[in-house]
DNA sequence: TCGCGTTCGGCAACCGGTTGCAAAAAGTAT
DNA sequence: ATACTTTTTGCAACCGGTTGCCGAACGCGA
């Protein structure tokens, strides 16, 4: 029923070798014969048949993608992005989500790793050791992750978290409350490393949470039993979440308390307060995290870390301290 | 270097075709042999090679879900219970997002075709008569949006937006407008009939709009200029922006108009103020259309219409009409 | 015109499973 | 013991491309 390749070669009365160079090596065919070739091949509908291209190259020309969480709004930029990428380089993305769930996180790991070229892992909670040890299997590129000797592209969330408690500080604030986020997370780690070695101001750190409204909305008691007076939230939803709490228990931002978010995500910027934010260039990590997969994808051992930078956005959830 | 069904025949003692029935036709083989062929398998690592699979059986065990918009939070609880249900059933889901274009969502939707054995489209914008002849190519289920003889997920934004404007209604509203979405949108469509068909009230339609907060921040003016007390968004992105955009302009919800969304995302339950909003079932209809899609894959024309119902949740952006 | 180097195209094996067919083995009835 | 089923297994072709190898055709200089 389908157009195949002995289609194309009968109809245009050559031998399908040449019908399959014609695609895939055309240097290798005369050039008078490709066109007739490819036009007979338009002519039919012809679409080559990626299974059976697979079964031969060993590429399926598949990519996973692997994100904790779809729901959560930093991540669709970064899979457009890397869809869009991909597809430019006829590549398609298999998109599976975790449920924050390091278990399921590599048991879709293994899954996959039958089904696709490469994996790019993006903010994932598995252990270094498992990273490591799931490497031997499939390529991989990390995302918001740091591993020795893997590829991995980064976002400065280091650098974002400075300036965020610069900003505080010169708002006046001296007490300063980290809403960390999930265990695993390298962008929290890195968040907290940062705040804690600025020396000038107290920090204290609550957590973990979950990376969500919900996260936000229950971590506002401590932050307000901390006595802190500006805040730096793992995300803008947990950010937006811990506004909410703190509103429900009288406390007003950015009257009372100030708070940072990290993302730049679109609710940021329409709730009320709308929020000052560290943004994070998830598109340009998604298109290049392909890049850098791809290539590590056909030579074998490339490695190499990409660190993009973080800009701190300010709008109306932070202000001055009151002394 | 992978193990092969080859390399368990030869470790078990058995010829392919019997490790192959192993796998996939147990009933034709001896119950003592297969344990066995199964038990090298296992211990051998073995892994069927889906493209070979693919290629013989012409079934990919993947499926094609085609989004307008990832990044619409309408999306990620269907895309996530799609792909459970499908994870569930040993197939696998590429997610695609067209962003919200009707062209890019046929090329999607035509590179697709001979990736995988069928495909869910969500919200498509396409016209009826591209599906229609789409529909000759792949196996489709259709979410949110009905064409004659297709199998179909619906969720009935119909009665829910009579309830919306019986709501309104009861609240004292006698002028309501319908903030519409894109103008492919069947539920666009859906919710301005079943408001037209409400005789009590006079309705006025403002649209079409983008479906996101950018969209409803621009129908502000209009709403406001329409007269309107009571407002229906074409969905909860909408609604949030335009409450943004009313608030710039002095107008505020649900004080001096009221607004329900459609969705019940998660950002509407926790801005301020909480949404009123019809609340659609999007985890039922990803695990039901992967179903049907699945029925129709193996058991050719099978079709059928799923309605879901809706529901109204009432929160604080709706309120009594002031005379 | 002959010889030689290129370019082009055909041949056929191969990737890793699946499956119709038939032989072999096991079971049953006579 | 024989003939006839039924179950179990092996054989081999096939799915639709890719690719190493080899011969044909062509261009060119002598």
């Amino acid at each position: 029923m389908a157009v195949t390749i002995r289609d194309v070669a009968r109809a245009s009365g050559v031998h399908v070798s040449t019908v399959s160079r014609s695609f895939s090596a055309p240097h290798l065919v005369n050039p008078e014969t490709r066109t007739r070739v490819l036009a007979v091949a338009e002519d039919l509908g012809y679409r080559p048949n990626r299974a059976a291209r697979a079964l031969t190259t060993g590429r399926t020309h598949n990519l996973g993608l692997i994100v904790a969480d779809i729901a959560n709004p930093f991540f669709p930029p970064l899979i457009k992005a890397a869809q869009a990428q991909a597809r430019l380089r006829d590549y398609h993305v298999f998109v599976a989500d975790t449920d924050e769930d390091p278990k399921a996180e590599e048991d879709l790991i293994q899954t996959l790793t039958k089904q696709v070229d490469g994996v790019l892992l993006c903010s994932p909670r598995l252990t270094n050791r498992t990273i490591e040890r799931l490497r031997e299997e499939i390529p991989f590129v990390l995302v918001n992750r740091r591993v020795r000797g893997m590829p991995t592209v980064l976002m400065d969330v280091g650098r974002g978290a400075r300036l965020a408690v610069e900003h505080l500080t010169e708002l006046g604030h001296r007490r300063l409350a980290v809403v960390t986020g999930p265990s695993g997370s390298w962008t929290s780690k890195e968040m907290q490393e940062a705040a804690a070695a600025m020396s000038e101001v107290d920090v204290v750190f609550l957590g973990p949470n979950p990376p969500t409204e919900l996260g936000g909305l229950a971590a506002a008691a401590d932050v307000l039993a901390s006595g802190a007076t500006g805040v730096l939230a793992y995300n803008d939803l947990v950010a937006i979440g811990l506004i909410e709490g703190l509103s429900e228990r009288g406390a007003e931002v950015p009257r009372d308390i100030s708070v940072i978010g990290v993302d730049d995500i679109v609710a940021g910027r329409l709730g009320r307060p709308k929020l000052t934010t560290i943004a994070m260039p998830t598109a340009a990590a998604g298109r290049i995290a392909v890049d850098m997969l791809l290539q590590s994808v056909d030579s074998e051992g490339a490695t190499g870390v990409t660190m993009l930078e973080t800009t701190l956005i300010v709008r109306e959830s932070t202000g001055e301290a009151h002394t």
